[in-house]
DNA sequence: CCTACCGATCGGTAGG
DNA sequence: CCTACCGATCGGTAGG
């Protein structure tokens, strides 16, 4: 950043990513905006000039991280028509990202809740379409015949909760790659609902 | 509650159960005490009768739910020693818990971390005993030949985390107990191990 | 980018 | 249990 004697410059994704760092470490909540200029070696004002309000940086974040999630799921599943095929690409996809991109899933699991209305319905809707996306792979699995599951709809919350949780136990520096992972959690989903 | 005209009277275990209700709400810096003692039908200072500080509110609510899972733990696994059975336990009773003690369970994960120090690493290590139990009991399938599964590592954090999420779907008012879902993942981590 | 400053609210205390 | 009040800090604005 800044060296001494220097003014510091900053931009709009600087504070974002700022942002970002410490609401997942602390909470939005657990943050305060003085924490996130001295992060960047600036006075608390002059982040308004890179952002209207600290409610503003929190509603960024989890839309863009919630966005691209449905963005993910869509690729990986387009075109393809085996409920396997379309469950092993929708996990290792959600798996992989939650690997990759830890700070963004853990501001939006803890915070979504503290986003201002309307937005907070938004965002929750936003959310609901990818788990719909993702039961519905499950059952029609089982109505294919092709999966054995008592509920599809607990075996889909347990899928996308052990993939949610890579974000809070992943470490950049550990021995495992987001990749290995992802591909572990694939096998773990195809074993939950029993594929054929 | 107290009735209009009346003085409310309050106790620790009252002020305990609406820090509880509104921690897992809004989260530990989300949740003035001056929401609390509104629940209670009290001025905030009342609080100070029945707690020393904010602050123990969260300690006093952590330290015990995660007490709670250890007991819970040992009493599950007391005397087994075949591996299946032994994760067949462990798993329901996790499981169990986090269907009935939805709040504790939200607060203990999400707020941890906010704890002050020595506070925080203490409840940290007493939960890293359960998770290293949990595993313990997957490694020591696989090297029994029982379990089949590349990282038992991956696999504890998946049982876990499938587990503890539990709290943050399971509804009450539902259509399915805490009981069926407790089952139906002991299922699911049977399958993620590939018991024999 | 900064200094100076705003009202609101925070956790907590004094004293009864 | 309450009223009255404390210093600290919050997000945000004025003005340059």
């Amino acid at each position: 950043m800044a060296r001494i004697g220097e003014r510091a410059t900053v931009t709009s994704a600087a504070v974002l990513d700022s942002a970002l760092t410490l609401f997942a470490e602390r909470g939005y909540h657990g943050t305060a905006l003085s924490q996130i200029a001295e992060a960047l070696e600036v006075r608390t004002p002059s982040l308004y000039n890179h952002m209207r309000a600290k409610h503003d940086l929190l509603l960024t974040i989890i839309d863009r991280t919630v966005t691209g999630v449905l963005d993910d799921f869509t690729t990986a599943t387009a075109g393809r028509t085996d409920p396997l095929d379309r469950l092993r690409n929708a996990t290792r996809i959600y798996a992989l990202r939650h690997a990759t991109h830890r700070r963004e899933a853990i501001v939006v699991n803890r915070d979504t809740s503290s986003l201002d209305e309307p937005h907070r319905a938004a965002m929750q809707a936003l959310r609901r379409r990818h788990d719909h996306a993702l039961r519905g792979i499950i059952e029609d699995g089982v109505a294919a015949g092709r999966f054995t599951i008592e509920s599809p709809a607990l075996g889909s919350f347990a899928i996308r909760e052990m993939c949610v949780s890579v974000a809070r136990w992943f470490r950049d520096d550990g021995p495992i790659t987001p990749e290995q992972v992802a591909d572990e959690y694939t096998e773990f989903a195809v074993r939950i609902v029993s594929a054929e």
